[in-house]
DNA sequence: CAAACTTATGCAAAAAAATGCAAATAATTG
DNA sequence: CAATTATTTGCATTTTTTTGCATAAGTTTG
């Protein structure tokens, strides 16, 4: 038997029963461990499956990808939220998008505070409803499995129809000359949406997303009002933006 | 069983129950409770669930009104959703309310299943998210604290719009001269609403609930298709449900 | 506060992974 | 075709991970 077929075999197999067992697969296949080992490794690094101690497991099984970002930055991300939250008063509309700096904003919200909230996003959701004032309005449509987030044509056209105070458009690069970037083209679309449904749009950034930049352009960097940053008002890397008129906090 | 597959199997244990119990999950796993222990810590660390005395618990959920039902019949809902589940066919275009019965019949969905759900019901999304091969469609709207649902005209607007195959009406109370009742106005626009975007209607009731009565009513009993209960097809109280031409499972 | 239960810790056995190496097989080239 | 080179595979050894158990320490509850 052929490697590619063994390993056919063996994505088969997990895209079936949505695991194998190193064991079984050896077994089955009549080859030593190690060998299937090493195919399970390759398939691993092609992201085809994942390795796990003992065998593999079908990618989609469990697809918390997001909460994997959940630890990384967290303390940044706090600190952000705490300074936008500082910024609602009482009766205010907002739109969260997705995203683990939103997660954090939601999640500190205080008690009293009485809000009106929009979001696609089914953690950002969940965790609003722990809050007795905030109003919770959900833009449906498809939801994306990875983000956790609802999308496409749906979605827009509700984002099209509202037009809401506040928007936190949570982002994956920001940069003074390419402006607001994203990796996912349906990602800007919704983005597009949110800031268009927004009277004022704030972008809160942990200080790694300053200056890079990814694939498609969400926007240019005037159409933010507002920074949100872990760092002091007065840092170096800040100056620039501030200079292009917007407001850095 | 892999190290992966029991710990992903505690998360879900957890988003469906909202908490789990070490010794239960030691005793259905079948290992020590070292390693549930074990488990359970490292989940915590990830922040994918929430370390307690004796468990774990949900963190992204507060379900005050799921809670009581929850442990309430839930063997006869499994019972349920595996009747339900049995009429389920690749590539169908399935419509869930909420309630406990819906989340257990979305938790029971084999994972290689391929479906799109649409579905008003935040637990019920969140719990398909887990499913690789099924499609989420949120149905968006203001949320119901307590049900968790999205209601409103704006939900009703996007349920007017669509048209699946099968409708799994989660009821409170049936009757064979009342028909489907509720006890919330707006609950009854909603299921009206999605009786009417689906070919097929299918009311999954545990026994408690047949001949019980609310204040408002959704609709006749002819209008729905196929009732499911837990009881045996012969049973007593169901003669009549199938005298008035409903097909009984 | 004391009994019942739960957790933490260290330890050892078992299972699996990584590593280096050699034989077998396949591919390439003069 | 023969010789060389590269790839694949299995085996032995070491290292790491996982798991259960025993014991001690901490919590909960009546």
């Amino acid at each position: 038997m052929l490697k590619e077929e063994r390993q056919q075999f063996i994505l088969n197999e997990v895209r079936v029963h949505n695991r194998v067992l190193l064991t079984d697969m050896a077994d089955l296949l009549k080859v030593s461990m190690d060998t299937i080992r090493r195919d399970i490794k390759e398939l691993h690094k092609e992201k085809k499956l994942k390795k796990v101690h003992g065998g593999a497991i079908s990618l989609g099984f469990n697809n918390y990808s997001f909460q994997f970002n959940e630890v990384y930055s967290l303390e940044k991300k706090s600190k952000i939220a705490v300074k936008c939250i500082s910024l609602l008063r009482n009766g205010q509309v907002l739109l969260l998008t997705g995203g683990t700096t939103n997660m954090e904003l939601a999640r500190m919200l205080p008690t009293n505070l009485t809000l009106t909230c929009f979001t696609p996003s089914l953690p950002v959701a969940n965790q609003l409803m722990s809050k007795p004032n905030v109003e919770v309005i959900f833009v449906g449509g498809k939801i994306a499995k990875d983000a956790q987030i609802a999308m496409g044509a749906a979605a827009v056209n509700i984002l099209n129809s509202i037009k809401v105070d506040i928007c936190f458009l949570g982002t994956h690069s920001i940069d003074l000359d390419e402006g607001l970037t994203e990796f996912d083209w349906e990602i800007v679309q919704m983005k597009k949406a949110m800031m268009q449904a927004s009277r004022k749009v704030i972008a809160p950034v942990i200080s790694e997303k300053l200056n890079t930049k990814q694939r498609y352009r969400i926007c240019d960097i005037q159409h933010i009002d507002m920074l949100i940053t872990e760092l002091d008002a007065n840092d170096d890397k800040l100056i620039e933006f501030r200079s292009k008129n917007i407001e850095v906090l």
